[in-house]
RNA sequence: GCCCCGGUAGUCCAACGGCAGAGACGAUGGUCUCAAACACCAUACAGUGUGGGUUCGAAUCCCACCCGGGGCACCA
């Protein structure tokens, strides 16, 4: 029940203690340490990037923050893990670039000029220097000389020039469809940014809108984003590919062509007949076709549907324009259609089917029109179910008749009813077949599908890039000439901002009208702004020349750190962010501006910071402030306390870790500096070997945990370093050997990845100059990795009879005969006879017998 | 429904197919103290979700199931 004691507390019990006993101080005082460090690293400036080729370089990346307030423990674990793998690098002697920007663009800063009456860049910036100050003080090894911020016109101006280069390539494009709208938000919203009908940002359930929207050609990469992801698939988190992998959706199948027939039209005219393309992965069903649907909101419907079914279909149609996406998206719902008046014909057998509209076909799939083979889909069945329509069953799976269960079949069986595919046993060679008459008759081909959808990129909101495009009477679209950009946000502020369904900035009326760049005539801007996730799909690269004027960024210095040699971020950008970097980078390497078509080589997602088995949030009442823990037991131990919590792909819950814990082992570890009597220069030859030997031992363990990311095992390992020497100072060699020092500074420098402040505490207090951070990483000694005698196990039928101490190099032999030669093995195998033994020298000899 | 990840002491977590325990939290006992806190020392606690299989040997590999977490889902 007892709180962990505040280091301050503690402090002044050691004071006391100091002046009654004279002692050496148990602790040392945590805050002042924070204060004093700060000043000496801003002096040393350790962390700027070299970049002058004399030492390998390593590019360590991490998901650069939005200005929402200050930090909070979820961005204190990235940072701490981040930092961990940045310093080990550093201290590896890489040449690091690790640096830090705002992704400072977004609704928030927007609702909140709109609340407080000012322009959302104040709301920004302010952010932005709180949450500097802070990471500051969390004390990790950024370069801030590569500082940058999206919603700096000398960013966006970048960001404006990309869209142009894009556009060029015909990468963005504009179009009328139905798209997301989110009515809080008051704007549209991608495809990714729904999240079960409803807006990611504000919860807001989203509803359809016909807009005109610029968008990015992401389905031009479809087949590369899933093709490239094999350069990937030991580097990033398995689960990360499988996500973009089911965004994007790939399915194979075909595309089949079915005539609607013409018809006479009941007032004498005729309605002309045309040819509907569906895409289909069961084209081997194509017999069992019973019926044809068309997506009712799709513009087809409306022009192929009969007069005398025009009331009926209009009225559908409006009670499905109605409907909301959850509406549309719950799976138990009865279908809903309405007969056409049409009719199709199968190309395979020239029978007539009717011809429906339903809300179950999906517009922007496919064609937005399917053949529907109720005996082998659940959905055509459940339809045909509801409305009468025939089923035909064509595969026998052996299973009942779909026609009697209503329980479609999807497997392997023996083709019925279906031709000359009758007899055929397989789905493969009963796809190809129809495949192969359907392209020979040219009604059809085998055909790829994807998921994925175009990114729509504009939004009608104020704090964004504006879309650098003149829209003009006479020339139309007209892209604002590069020598122009950027096009710089208007001054507009509080009520101005208010969402009114078109963008804020189509009413700044001084800046939305201009001249025509191509014909000087009157033109409007195009008055939305892009979707903040354009920002964040090439900073990584601006990083790499941050100053860079004549470019978004230099060529050359992308060339030397590109692609990022390790991305550290939250699994909640899987399939936004991550995969629409991806797309720009295989963008811009097709353009010729870079020489590699994946951005990040490694990735590591870590988990969230939760509390009492629930995500932390206000109506909970269970959040855990940063700052607050900060206070209380310092940076360094907020740090370790979230390096040591688990792998760093798991969940952290705060109601499990202890950071009071942290603190102690610390102050532990920074109480052997003071202990350590020998001259900094010593040199470790003559040191006590056995220490000595944990020390070479721990150091190259830790370098084979850290490259495989394992950096809760690194920090227990540290802790046994610290035990061990604890115990070599009060009960072993004493202080003044040499292994000592050899093992303390050995932890300083194992501590300064996690424990900053701590570590620099120690190497000053042995006697060193700062920074410990660059103290360069211990060189292990291969000779103190030899075991003088290992523990060999004996086993008898796999369970454990004896123990011998035998030497690391001994023969399987030797090792055999010592161990059958073994009393208790001997009385052990009394009365049986030896089968087998199986010998792994040296630490196991397994005696099978019976 | 399909696809991923995970189930080890009271808790968080370790363990190249080879002694189930490295580290920590918490607990208990002790040393120190007038007493307590701190610090230090010591001790206890699981046979690895369940059932099969492979193997001389399985927490580890394979299969099925159960539980938990996550992704996709009227995508033809």
């Amino acid at each position: 029940m007892c709180p962990a004691p505040r280091y301050d507390e503690r402090q002044e019990d050691d004071e006391a203690m100091t002046e009654q006993h004279a002692e050496e101080p148990t602790t040392y005082d945590v805050a002042a340490a924070q204060e004093r460090w700060r000043k000496v690293w801003d002096d040393l400036n350790p962390f700027e990037a070299a970049d002058d080729g004399t030492r390998e370089r390593r590019y360590a990346l991490t998901m650069f923050p939005y200005p929402s307030g200050d930090l909070h423990m979820g961005h204190a674990e990235v940072f701490a893990l981040h930092d961990v793998i940045a310093r080990y690098w550093w201290q590896r002697g890489y040449d690091v670039m690790n640096p830090i920007g705002w992704d400072s663009f977004g609704l928030p800063a927007e609702n909140a000029a709109i609340k407080r009456d000012e322009h959302p860049s104040t709301y920004t910036y302010a952010n932005i220097e709180t949450q500097a100050e802070s990471i500051r003080r969390y004390g990790v090894s950024f370069d801030w000389s590569r500082r940058l911020h999206t919603s700096d016109p000398e960013y966006y101006r970048w960001t404006q020039w990309l869209f142009l280069r894009f556009r060029e390539r015909g990468l963005a494009y504009r179009k009328s469809s139905p798209v997301n709208w989110c009515p809080n938000d008051q704007t549209v919203l991608a495809n990714e940014q729904v999240v079960q009908g409803m807006c990611e940002r504000c919860g807001a359930e989203v509803t359809k809108r016909e807009l005109t929207q610029w968008y990015f050609k992401v389905t031009e990469y479809a087949q590369r984003l899933l093709d490239d992801m094999e350069m990937l698939k030991d580097t990033w988190p398995e689960r990360v590919l499988a996500m973009q992998r089911n965004w994007i959706g790939r399915s194979e199948g075909a595309h089949v062509d079915f005539e609607i027939e013409p018809r006479e039209d009941s007032g004498g005219g005729t309605l002309a007949g045309r040819t509907v393309t569906v895409f289909t992965t069961r084209p081997d069903t194509l017999y069992g076709a019973t019926f044809f649907v068309v997506a009712a909101d799709a513009k087809l419907a409306g022009e192929i549907c009969a007069p005398e079914r025009r009331e009926a279909f209009d009225a559908y149609l409006e009670q499905v324009r109605r409907e909301s996406d959850i509406e549309r998206l719950s799976t138990e719902r009865e279908k809903t259609g309405v007969f056409l008046g049409r009719y199709a014909v199968n190309p395979v057998n020239g029978e007539r089917i009717p011809v429906w509209a339903a809300d179950y076909v999906l517009a922007d799939y496919g064609t937005g029109a399917v053949m529907a083979v109720p005996a082998h889909d659940q959905r055509d069945l459940d339809f045909a179910k509801t409305f009468g329509l025939p089923v035909r069953r064509v595969v026998d799976t052996g299973e009942e008749n779909p026609e009697d269960t209503f329980v479609a079949t999807t497997g392997d069986g023996v083709y019925v009813n279906s031709g000359d595919l009758d007899g055929l046993t397989d789905k493969t060679s009963g796809i190809s077949t129809v495949v192969e008459r359907l392209e020979a008759e040219r009604r059809g081909t085998s055909a790829v599908n994807f998921r994925l959808r175009d990114w729509l990129l504009s939004r009608q909101r104020f704090w964004g890039p504006p879309i650098p495009i003149v829209h003009c009477e006479t020339c139309g679209e007209v892209a604002v000439p590069d020598d122009q950009l950027p096009v710089v946000l208007p001054d507009l502020r509080g009520a101005d901002l208010k969402p009114k369904g078109t963008s804020p900035l189509a009413a700044a009326e001084e800046w939305v009208n201009v001249d025509c760049p191509s014909c000087g005539g009157p033109a409007r801007r195009d008055s939305d702004t892009m979707d903040t996730f354009v920002d964040s799909s090439w900073y990584f690269l601006r990083y790499c020349s941050p100053h860079h004027e004549d470019g978004p960024f230099d060529p050359e210095a992308v060339r030397r750190w590109m692609p990022a040699d390790q991305y550290v971020g939250g699994v909640e950008h899987a399939i936004l962010h991550l995969l629409y970097s991806r797309f720009f980078t295989k963008a811009l390497h097709d353009m010729g501006m870079v020489d590699f078509v994946e951005p990040f080589k490694a990735l590591l997602n870590q988990g969230q910071v939760i509390n009492q088995g629930k995500a932390m949030s206000k109506s909970l009442g269970n959040g855990v402030n940063l700052g607050d823990m900060i206070d209380e037991y310092g940076v360094d131990a907020v740090r370790l306390t979230l390096v040591f919590a688990g792998p760093p792909e798991d969940d952290i819950d705060w109601a499990d870790v202890s950071p009071g814990g942290s603190l102690k082992f610390l102050q532990r570890a920074w109480r052997l500096s003071g202990d350590v009597t020998s001259e900094p220069a010593v040199p470790f030859d003559g040191g006590d070997l056995a220490l000595r030997k944990v020390t070479h031992r721990t150091v190259r363990e830790a370098e084979q945990l850290l490259e495989s990311q394992r950096f809760n095992v690194v920090v227990a390992r540290v802790m046994e370093l610290v035990n061990a020497t604890r115990k070599a100072i009060d009960s072993g060699c004493g202080p003044a050997d040499p292994a000592v020092r050899e093992a303390t500074e050995t932890v300083a420098i194992m501590l300064s990845l996690v424990a900053p402040y701590t570590a620099e505490e120690m190497w000053q207090r042995l006697g060193h100059e700062p920074t410990v951070a660059r103290a360069g990483w211990p060189t292990v000694d291969e000779a103190l990795l030899v075991q003088d005698s290992v523990t060999a196990v004996v086993q008898v039928q796999g369970k454990l009879r004896a123990k011998l101490e035998v030497s690391p190099d001994i023969a399987e032999d030797d090792l055999e005969a010592m161990a059958l030669a073994e009393p208790v093995i001997q009385r052990a195998l009394e009365g049986k006879t030896v089968r087998k033994v199986i010998v792994r020298a040296p630490k196991l000899v397994n005696i099978v017998a019976s």
